[in-house]
Order: structure tokens, then C-alpha cells, then sequence
DNA sequence: CAGATGTCAGAAATACTGATATGG
DNA sequence: CCCATATCAGTAGTTCTGACATCT
């Protein structure tokens, strides 16, 4: 390590290594998800509606990291197969907050399972501390990008 | 924290805070580029073939993350815009090798910097060896989850 | 022959943009 | 009035799938 003079191997560099470890996550959930019939942004709109029932497709959406427009169509893809319900007619305000079916629990148990192992193998060749350091430091890295521009 | 009991919160799941990652910087360099006119797919183009000249089409992909068919309308683009040069036959077997022109060095130059200004805020809130350790971790995993499922 | 590559074409999912309407 | 929401429509970029030819 010469002096840091501004050429940075790609490798090395924190958004190239941190992209591939999500490309690689996509793949492997894409794989492990598809014998369950789910993608992997109905796996997400499941597991959020199960973690916080009540939500509104705007707040899905956000918390999926998708457009309001596809997390329309995924909910009413999950609706139609029936592991989702929204009422018809808002009870407060515009929102439709989702729910599970007695199914859509069943099914979004079993992909959860599934995932965490995917996870599990991810983080394997951590040990137990820093596993839960990167967590901490992913979120911290998200909450710079976010929240602290110039503030 | 009572006994770990096989529910984990969402914002404690590795996948979630690395997507949510993944997800920010995405957004951050989309807006940082945008001013240069360069997309995330074509800066992450210009880097690669500007590090590893005389890359192929199908490794620019693999590098860069995304299909052949969506890296041969990247590298034509920036061909007409005269920032990439690639022979019109193959000098050996079928492999077209881009290069960087001058222009596309000087564009890829200031690109760079721009993204590592971004990269450098992502990790502001690391100290200076939990950075390089944050970029040792995502390897890993990455790797563990490309190479060893159950081989 | 197997394997990697470059290329083409169609189908599908997603995102972006703009517009409209409703409710707080 | 301002803002967030839900929804619809059109456009565009990306992926996936399959196919074919070329070269090692």
C-alpha cells in the first residue's frame, strides 16, 4: 500500500463489492423462492404485511424499494391468489391497508424460512459478532446516504 | 431481546439492510451522474473497460452485473458517442475488445471522482478500518453465496 | 463434440413520467 | 393551498427466454 493515490482497484471499492453482494443475494433468493412460487418482490410485500399489517401500498412500496405502480400489481397478484386482502373501500382516508390470509401466513412463513437460510449461508464466513457489525454498519451506511447530504 | 425466538425483525435482516444499502447508493449515484449524462450501467461500463482494457461484451456484462443484451445497447451507446472505440472484426475468435477514447477517459476520470465522493459519505460514519473491514465482509459474502451451496 | 461468445427477436416485469381525483 | 395517497396511461429501459452462427 503505496499512498492512496486516488486509483482505487474496482475490488476494492466499497459500492463495486457491495453491489455484487447484493447481485449475488438476488440471484440466490431468485433460485430458492421460485420452487415457492415467489418472486422476490411478492416475498417482500408478504413479509412486510405480515411484520406490519395495516400498511398502505404507498408505505409497501417504499419499504420493498419499488415504485408505487409495481407494488400495485404484486399486491394484486398476491390478492388474486388469494394470500392477500385489501377492503374495498377505504375506512380512513384513501388508504387500503393489507392484510394476510390465513394462506398468505402460511406462505410467507415458509419462504421466510427459506430466505433466512439463504442469509445464513451468506453470512457464514462471519463469525457471530461481526455478522451482527454488519449489520449495524449497512444500516448506518444507508442512513448517511439518506438522511445527511450537506445537513 | 428475550430469547431469539425465530422472529427477527425486518430492519435486523442481513438481506433488508443490504438491499436498503444497495438501494441508497444506487439513488445517490443515479443523482450524481445524471448532471454528467451518464447512467449507473454506463459509468459502471466506462470503469470497467477503463481498469481491464479489452474486456468483452459478455465479461463487461458479468462485471457490470447486467445481461449481454442490455451491456451490447450500453457499450453502443457510448460508442456513438464517441466514448468507447471496438474493432469491427474480431482479431481473435469472436471477441470484440473495448477501449476507452480519449474523450471516454476524460469522462470516466471525472465520473469516478463524482462516485467516490458518494462511496466516501456511504462510509463517513465508519472509522477507517471498519471501512476496510465492511469492504472484506461483503466479499466474503458474496463469495459464499456464489461458490459454496452445497459444494 | 462441448463451451463461450456475439447477435437477434419476442415476452414479461419494472420504472419513469404525467395526469386525475380524493382526503388530511 | 399544500401534500400524500390511489389509480390510470404511455413510454422506455431491463431482463429473460430461446434461437442461431462463429470460433476455440
Amino acid at each position: 500500500m503505496s499512498q492512496d493515490s486516488g486509483v482505487t482497484e474496482l475490488e476494492q471499492r466499497v459500492g463495486y463489492v457491495l453491489k455484487q453482494a447484493a447481485s449475488a443475494l438476488r440471484t440466490a433468493m431468485d433460485a430458492t423462492l421460485r420452487p415457492l412460487d415467489l418472486t422476490v418482490a411478492q416475498y417482500a410485500c408478504l413479509e412486510l404485511i405480515g411484520q406490519r399489517p395495516g400498511l398502505s401500498n404507498a408505505e409497501l412500496a417504499r419499504g420493498a424499494f419499488v415504485s408505487r405502480q409495481s407494488m400495485n400489481l404484486v399486491v394484486r397478484g398476491l390478492q388474486d391468489r388469494g394470500l392477500v386482502t385489501r377492503p374495498t373501500t377505504a375506512t380512513r382516508g384513501r388508504v387500503l391497508p393489507a392484510e394476510l390470509t390465513a394462506e398468505g401466513r402460511l406462505r410467507v412463513r415458509a419462504a421466510s424460512r427459506a430466505v433466512r437460510r439463504v442469509e445464513q449461508q451468506m453470512l457464514s464466513p462471519l463469525a457471530s459478532s461481526a455478522q451482527q457489525r454488519l449489520r449495524e454498519d449497512l444500516t448506518d451506511c444507508a442512513a448517511a446516504l439518506t438522511n445527511g447530504p450537506g445537513r
